[in-house]
Order: structure tokens, then C-alpha cells, then sequence
DNA sequence: TAGGCCATCTGGTCCT
DNA sequence: AGGACCAGATGGCCTA
């Protein structure tokens, strides 16, 4: 295996794959680093990748089966119309991939860390060992938001700026704030004096 | 075992 | 032209 466990804060240590490099040989043929994927079919070649006849496919080098050609995005060209760039050879061509998955996966970790960063600053009920997904990070801080802007304008006693629905709900646990809750999340040394609202919203 | 969540690959499109 | 961004596809891991 080649993908550590994910440590599920999306930070995980990743093996990449593409430091098992691909030996390429003087025809541009691949060759695996370790021939144990059992459930790769493709070995294309430079021909069939150069002819674009439907196998031009990276050998799978992750574990993880590539997808089949790749369908029509909705309201686009097909993916074969001449918008392939000439001049590349497979070689080249194979280089850049695995430059712009390099570049992708750098994306991706950097706004796993971006995600990270915001868990740490919205106030939830810690899972047991379990953090937040995604979607619950994004909910949340959205919840928070409107919570904070209905304070602020408490405060200057206009009302509430946002009304909470249902919809807010989706996320467990409920919404709220409290000294005790923001401790739940402070359970790492890297933090910073933080004002301390007390918001519950079950109050708004 | 099914479903949720995630990482990764991939190709198309947008932007500089 | 090339990198960034995006969304679809896929398979692995984990939990109920």
C-alpha cells in the first residue's frame, strides 16, 4: 500500500506516487518501479499513447485505478478535438502530468491546511477521535458567522441581521458557543489569544 | 456490507 | 504557453 492511513484531518502523509517514478526506456515505454499491481490492465506504450487511441493511460502506480476516458464535460467539446497540444513527445507529455498532478496534490494539501486552520477556530463539540469533515467545517464556520454578525448587530441593537433555518441544522452538534466548548478546541499548543464570544444560539 | 469521507488522477477551462 | 482551478471518476479506509 502505498497511501498511509489517513490521519482524517486531511493532513495525512502521502506516499506520493509519482516518486516511483516511471523508468521510461529509449522508446518511451513505461516500466513499473515494482510490477505488483495486480489489478492494472494497461501497459500502454508510446505508440498507443502517442496515437491517442483510448489507452493512452499512465500504468496505474497508486493503487488506484484510473478512470476510463475521460467523459464530455457537460457543455464542452469532446475531449478529442485537436485540442491536444502537437509538438510533445510521450516522454514530455508524461513528464508534465506527473508535473501538474505534483502541482494538484501541492493544491490540495495546502487547502487541507486551510481547512485546518479554520476547524481550529470554530468552535464545536470535539468528536471523539474523530475532527470534522468538510462539510461540517464549511457549515459550521458559515453558522458562526451569521451567529457573530447577529451579536454585532445585538450589540448596536439592530436585531438579528441572519435568521437560522432548518437548513442549520444539518450540522451536529447544534451551534452553539461557550467558554466550555471553545476549550473543547483548544486541545493543541499552537494556539493564540482569541476573544471568547458567548453565543448561544439557541438564545437568538 | 453499505455508505460516508477522503486522496489522487485526470482532462477541460480559465487566467496571467 | 503554462499554471491554477475545477469537477468527475475511482478506489481505499472507516464506521454503523
Amino acid at each position: 500500500m502505498l497511501q498511509s492511513a489517513s490521519d482524517d484531518s486531511g493532513s495525512s502523509e502521502v506516499v506520493s506516487p509519482d516518486h516511483m517514478l516511471l523508468y521510461y526506456d529509449d522508446n518511451f515505454e513505461y516500466f513499473e518501479t515494482k510490477p505488483d499491481v495486480a489489478d492494472m490492465k494497461i501497459e500502454p506504450t508510446a505508440e498507443s499513447y502517442e496515437s491517442g487511441s483510448g489507452s493512452d493511460e499512465l500504468p496505474q502506480r497508486s493503487g488506484k485505478r484510473r478512470r476510463p476516458a475521460a467523459a464530455p464535460s457537460v457543455g464542452s467539446p469532446p475531449a478529442s478535438t485537436g485540442r491536444r497540444r502537437r509538438g510533445y513527445s510521450a516522454r514530455e507529455r508524461n513528464l508534465r502530468r506527473l508535473e501538474s498532478n505534483e502541482r494538484e496534490r501541492m493544491r490540495m494539501h495546502s487547502l487541507n491546511r486551510a481547512f485546518e486552520d479554520l476547524r481550529r477556530v470554530i468552535p464545536h463539540v470535539q468528536k471523539v477521535s474523530k475532527s470534522l469533515s468538510k462539510i461540517e467545517t464549511l457549515t459550521l464556520a458559515k453558522n458562526y458567522v451569521k451567529a457573530l454578525t447577529n451579536a454585532i448587530c445585538m450589540i448596536r441593537g439592530e436585531g438579528n441581521y441572519y435568521l437560522f433555518t432548518s437548513a442549520d441544522d444539518n450540522v451536529e452538534p447544534p451551534f452553539i458557543l461557550s467558554r466550555d466548548m471553545e476549550q473543547n478546541n483548544n486541545d493543541e499548543n499552537d494556539r493564540q489569544p482569541e476573544p471568547s464570544p458567548i453565543i448561544t444560539r439557541r438564545s437568538l
